[in-house]
DNA sequence: AGTATATAGTTAGTATAGAAACTATTTTAA
DNA sequence: TTAAAATAGTTTCTATACTAACTATATACT
């Protein structure tokens, strides 16, 4: 079908994320949020005080960018760090009312986004194929 | 289907993305380029002598981009600068006899990464459906 | 117990994207 | 034809990813 996988898939892809990332970060200008620092955002809601370690696995950011982004959100007020109790190492990170009321905003603006913008006139069945082939993607190259 | 979409295609998307480039950046290791690098490597030879503006258009790049991509291909040694004939704001750029030689490898190299790891186990069908999501994908936030 | 190793987090360096300001030219238009 | 606007490219600044080196602390081993 496609001979020219690097350049039907690969190239055309990372154009295709790349243009998407464009756009969600000017829809999310007004809350003055990256989409980034708002997937910080969302795993620290759904597992507050957790260690800044474990955040990073959720949010799937290294140490160096979840330190970044975090410094970010702090400075923001959307979210801050504790020292661990037990442990001198780590810190545990909680999200601040102010974190919360912006996660409870873009929960719903994003879905709508997508819904109604990104992802219009694409059928299930297609965004379950699309779904699919990212999988298989994630599990070919899994472990490199 | 997947009623989160931001969850199950963007953030999912994202991640896969970030887990591509990081294998094709490992996998290019061996020859010193980036797959950024490599994008405008191969823009370059099948369009020698271009003005680095049309480069940039063609590797979908934006100009400080372009501008630092071609500074690390001119100490590799792989593209170099003339100054243009006729309008001298402009540069034309043209790939070196290095840079045709790693062009020819890497073709046939990329294509058997995809074929054969990142790819494996995807039908046509799946890839059919999977680009033209990408497709429509493009066309919803064009212009954006 | 004391040393070696592992872990949590930060910092620094390279590569990338994108916005804005800047220089040098070219084009447009009054 | 000269002033204004547009264009090509660079530089600077912020945000991100990733690697490597570093500090501080905790765990494991002998």
């Amino acid at each position: 079908m496609y001979k020219e996988k690097d350049e039907h898939i690969g190239i055309y892809t990372s154009h295709t994320i790349k243009a998407i990332i464009r756009f969600l970060t000017t829809e999310l200008k007004q809350f003055d949020i990256t989409p980034e620092q708002w997937i910080v955002l969302k795993r620290l809601a759904a597992n507050d005080g957790i260690t800044q370690k474990e955040l990073a696995v959720l949010a799937d950011k290294d140490r160096p960018s979840i330190t970044r982004i975090l410094d970010i959100l702090e400075q923001k007020e959307l979210a801050r760090k504790e020292k661990h109790h037990t442990d001198r190492r780590s810190f545990s990170v909680f999200i601040t009312p102010r974190g919360i009321e912006l996660k409870n905003q873009l929960l719903p603006f994003l879905e709508d986004v997508y819904e109604d913008r990104i992802l219009k006139a694409i059928t299930d069945e297609e965004l379950e194929v699309y779904r699919r082939v990212l999988e298989k993607m994630n599990r070919n190259i899994e472990g490199v």
